[in-house]
DNA sequence: TAAATAAAAGACAAAAATATCTTTAATTAT
DNA sequence: ATAATTAAAGATATTTTTGTCTTTTATTTA
């Protein structure tokens, strides 16, 4: 479905919505770790996302790394996808023909036809803080090493100003 | 969503489902150009189609060429993915995770637990025919070039034996 | 100001996917 | 039998993806 560089962003934004904020940043070595994936590798792919600082914000120097503010966990998990050049999974033609539509569908067409929306609803629809708040509720990413203790404050409570 | 590999894979399938019969098979040629794929990758991967002749079948030599029978047209799509070992798609976890389930679900998982089951049902249920069919009613792989004339006899009427 | 820290940026390496070309084997027609 | 045709098989080439390593830049602390 997805490439490793889509998988990627997805787990680390996910991991970086639930265990940061503003003044508590966290480092790529910490974060390759929790979501299993190779650390200069995911460095490449964190700074697609952290280009303007519209998703993924990032510090520089001691105490700095890896957070988001209270206004990107509400953007949706299409705009991940979006930033490192994968949501045409989301909208091109399953088949691949370059036209593909309901004058001109391809043979998949019909039966694609109400999936597809609703795969990409999925992505729209769901917003990164909610889905870090599942990963509380009992969701992980890799075995679970280093939970159960980690009890954090919370992110996006009431103090987020940006 | 697939691999060039898969995609060109199903619509290789569709088309010779289409347009062959054992009694008239079909060259490399003319089906990397219906399809738009290129000629020698197509062959590479027909050849993974064509083992033990359960899907595809073909003979060498003068007159030969890929056909399907009327057996193979009953097979779901979901085989030719299997052929080119990308079923994968439809069974595992949409962020990679080796573990992930309703026990250890990753982040995504309860959302998308509707709809992957509805993906891999679309591949199970629909017969390769059928999406032949389809074509003739209609659907096209690439540009309208040779279509209109070419009235055949319908394949999978009767005679089919094995 | 100097040293330490951490991401950004760039160069490089390895692996996998995609694509092409050549040779071989099977089949048919002459 | 010979030549022609077509897929199978094998070897090789190209491109893209994935992954690593080194250098630079920003930031903080001493």
């Amino acid at each position: 479905m997805f490439s490793k560089t889509a998988e990627y962003a997805i787990r680390a934004t996910i991991f970086i919505a639930q265990k940061s904020d503003p003044d508590h940043k966290i480092g790529i070595e910490e974060i390759s770790k929790a979501i299993d994936s190779p650390a200069s590798f995911t460095a490449k792919i964190l700074q697609m996302l952290t280009r303007g600082q519209e998703l993924i914000s990032s510090v520089r120097g001691p105490n700095g790394g890896f957070f988001m503010t209270a206004e990107a966990r509400k953007l949706p998990l299409l705009r991940v996808l979006e930033l490192v050049g994968e949501d045409g999974v989301l909208k091109k033609c399953v088949l691949g023909l370059k036209e593909c539509s309901e004058e001109k569908p391809c043979p998949l067409h019909h039966r694609y036809r109400k999936l597809k929306p609703e795969l990409a609803r999925m992505f729209e629809e769901m917003q990164i803080g909610q889905l870090a708040g599942e990963l509380d509720a009992g969701a992980t990413f890799v075995g679970n090493k280093g939970r159960g203790a980690g009890k954090r404050p919370m992110p996006g409570g009431s103090k987020a100003t940006r």
